[in-house]
DNA sequence: TCTGAGCCTTGATCTAGATCAAGTGTTTTT
DNA sequence: AAAAACACTTGATCTAGATCAAGGCTCAGA
């Protein structure tokens, strides 16, 4: 149930069987039905997600009512408006289930308690935020340094398991090009 | 001398005298003058750097070798590549003064020495992270949501002192448009 | 005080990718 | 099992912004 969790702190720090507990007990599990949402736009994101099975999606929507994917989480990943989550401002992001998923929410409050009680949290929300700033840093660099077609062929060789689990739609709008063009973009390469 | 980085401290934490002192212990004070590099691509960055007085501007350069500017850091600012500091890796940026500038450079050793001593800066560090977070957030959600002469208005808006000190070239770099777009953009808005 | 490099503008042309439109196949829902 | 909604493709057209080219301005350095 939790094992797989336990593996992703350790991925990032070393936690004993007691914290570990401590964690646990700090969690409420959540199933979510395909196209349901866990988070919309203008609500306050007071958590983060473990996604333990399935797929999620978070979103931004513009001006002109047009969605952009921000980020794709299949299991074993986090995901949350963490800007929401730091600043505590109101959710820019929408974030939907592409199939049945079910997660691990960790919410804020207890985010506190926890960081009182297992101080070797500290460091991993350290890392977390160090990666996804990380990860950000490289969305915009590849964003503005290569055209579409090098852009498609990075995410597939770096996650190729999202073109069997999501549909090409959102997987276009992530690499920040309209399905027409991903699609002639596969129909060519 | 140290007031304006006591200031900045100062927004986001509360320091004593004693704790600044300690600070600025572990902090070097240096001159670049206008054009000369403070990081090259390649170099490790080690360091963050508090902007005392002058403009440094950093960038990144592609495969077909043109560059893009990252960050504008005018006074009262922090400058760093700091994903090269916080992972250790090579600096994708290059850092370069655009006016004859004086930093205080504080070093990744120091900070660590630092966070021993003092550990009220690790909150000073979690915000300063979570800052920089939120702002490349913004920063793609905007590259994305808006076109080009919408950027630019919101740009005009939120630092028109740029438009003062930054050659054009840069803000259109920035602001992820050529320098003729700008131009023309300037010209009918 | 001169000079050359860098900065800014304007015009002409080109192109990657968007938009619009339609048709087909495939899931989901009823 | 039928209907509806969704996903994907292909073609035709359009456009924001890039690129190429050239001229004038300004300001730092000799």
């Amino acid at each position: 149930m939790y094992e797989q969790l336990r593996k992703n702190l350790e991925e990032k720090i070393t936690i004993t069987d007691d914290e570990f507990l401590k964690v646990v007990q700090n969690i409420r599990k959540t199933t979510l039905k395909r196209k349901k949402d866990l988070l919309r736009k203008g609500d306050h994101c007071d958590f983060i997600a473990f996604v333990n099975e399935g797929c999620l999606r978070s979103y931004s929507i513009d001006d002109r009512d047009s969605e952009h994917v921000i980020q794709i989480a299949l299991e074993n990943n986090w995901i949350s408006d963490l800007r929401s989550f730091i600043t505590g401002d109101k959710a820019e992001l929408t974030i939907e289930a592409l199939e049945n998923t079910e997660i691990l929410v960790l919410n804020k409050s207890c985010v506190d308690t926890l960081l009182q009680e297992v101080p070797v949290l500290e460091k991993f929300f350290r890392v977390l935020y160090g990666n996804a700033y990380v990860a950000t840093v490289d969305r915009i660099q590849w964003n503005i340094s290569y055209p579409a077609a090098e852009r498609y062929e990075l995410l597939l060789q770096n996650h190729p398991e999202y073109f069997q689990r999501v549909p090409l739609i959102h997987i276009a709008s992530y690499l920040g090009m309209t399905p027409e063009n991903l699609s002639r973009i596969r129909k060519n390469g």
